[in-house]
DNA sequence: TATTGTTATACTCTATAACTATA
DNA sequence: TATAGTTATAGAGTATAACAATA
């Protein structure tokens, strides 16, 4: 049906744009924290407990040998830890150091302030609607 | 208000995932064209007509320093070439070559067919008003 | 003087392949 | 043998500062 796949790729193309705009809001608040946009994603993901290489690699979807080297970075600004796993001594777990989880509750607050005032001009329903949809497409 | 600052970053944190997983499902569909997710973008914006260097940056949101070795790399292989400007002997312009415009065409369709994949459950009243509250962020 | 684009330099991000240590 | 993490290496992305050519 023609008028369904004109829809379709308009909301592809918002969904593309959005997130391009989104990729640069989240640079523009990491930099004056003085991160790239990949590390306060990294602190941000800690923020809930420490994680090991493995399972870090895979939630950042990058190569564990990748993330190696963001560790060793981040770790020379004790932004985070390498603990010991006493269950497993091969492993370890990432942990935020109280200055790291200092630095990744900025990043996530002022990235969530920065959106609010994105969305802030949107009806109360169609955020709901906004934020119910995008939840269903995150599931799959 | 306490129920409307829960909805906001509810809508934040749902925007910040959408915004991962969709840059996870670009990188995904860039790589087996042998492209970047950057280089990628760099040749989609390019569909619509040679731009400038400057331009190209400032929509790529990147320096223009971090620009020039980008298309240096796209040039050298024959996907961009760099035109020289009549109207101005300092600029020149950025266009796609007949492979670059191909891989430009593969690029789109195929994260629009992603994403349509993606929002396909989705019902058309729902579609609808994502895409005009989506539309409606990209213009502030 | 201001603007366009490049060069030089230094970091960061990323993947692949090979490796060590432990399970 | 399989898994956790690292090392070595190479290439790509990025910014800052200084520059040449043209407007």
């Amino acid at each position: 049906m023609v008028t369904t796949t004109a829809r379709d790729s308009d909301l592809a193309s918002a969904l593309v744009q959005t997130m391009h705009r989104l990729q640069d809001l989240h640079a523009e608040t990491s930099r004056p924290l003085g991160l790239t946009p990949q590390q306060a994603h990294l602190l941000c993901v800690l923020i809930t407990g420490p994680l090991g290489m493995t399972e870090l690699s895979r939630i950042l979807s990058i190569e564990r040998s990748s993330l190696t080297s963001m560790v060793d970075r981040l770790e020379r600004r004790d932004l985070v830890a390498r603990v010991a796993n006493p269950a497993d001594r091969r492993a370890c777990r990432i942990e935020l150091t109280p200055a790291g989880k200092d630095l990744a509750h900025q990043c996530h607050d002022a990235v969530v302030d920065r959106i609010a005032t994105l969305t802030g001009d949107l009806p109360a329903a169609t955020r709901t609607t906004l934020t119910t949809a995008l939840k269903s497409i995150l599931t799959q």
